[in-house]
DNA sequence: AGCATAAGTAGGAGATTCCCTACCCGTCAA
DNA sequence: TTGACGGGTAGGGAATCTCCTACTTATGCT
């Protein structure tokens, strides 16, 4: 788990990892899913494997996935605390979508944060 | 509002214009201190206008950011129905963190969603 | 030992990113 | 109307991304 203190370059990486629809999907398999082998997940991409190999290894610089080896093969599994951590960057945000539902949008978009109660 | 169908364009259009710390840091200036023109943006980074035009622009085409035009100025403006999505996709993923904390993470990772119940 | 399989690394081509300088367009003020 | 100002566009260069084919490494099977 990482400290609230934003590491940015942490941060890039992770917001980097997921600007590819290849790399969520990888993740949403490894949710739904379960934790799995390379072959299993390269089997639901028209791709080759070196190629699924280097978005694997870039979720995993992210500390998106784990791998864990068992004989020749090497199981990928999901690791969410980056994606908690970007629920926590979330958070600031929400009142402005919240606010908005209840027509108080305007108001707020135009008074800075400091001179809420 | 986006409906619950994922465009995946979009959604990469969203994730990479928030793989950047500039484009970030931006969207945290209009968070804290509301709209603001390009000018008093340009003032907290350490690179010409033009560069941070283009960031501005990235920003809009991926609905994060709206511009009004207030005489010879723009008025720059947070969006957050992008990041209200961002929040969408991400909960599938709770349980992975929420259930970790209870220790139930290695089971569970263990098993699809299908079979939960 | 000898071969097959799982998966990573090396290196390269083409596209994209991110910054720059130079220039263009619209608006305001003298 | 002429100039200055706010801000965007054009085009280019270095770095990075994303895919490929070829090759390497490690493990298991016979």
């Amino acid at each position: 788990m990482t400290t609230t203190g934003a590491d940015v370059a942490e941060e890039d990486r992770v917001f980097a990892a997921l600007a590819n629809a290849t790399r969520r999907e990888v993740l949403r398999l490894l949710r739904e899913e379960g934790p799995q082998p390379v072959q299993t997940l390269a089997d639901h991409f028209d791709m080759r494997r070196p190629s699924l190999s280097e978005h694997l290894k870039v979720l995993r610089e992210a500390g998106l996935v784990s791998e864990q080896r068992s004989g020749r093969q090497r199981i990928y599994r999901l690791e969410a605390a980056p994606l908690a951590d970007l629920q926590d960057w979330l958070h600031p945000y929400e009142r402005f979508w919240r606010d908005r539902l209840k027509g108080l949008g305007a108001l707020l978009d135009r008074m800075p944060d400091d001179d809420r109660t």
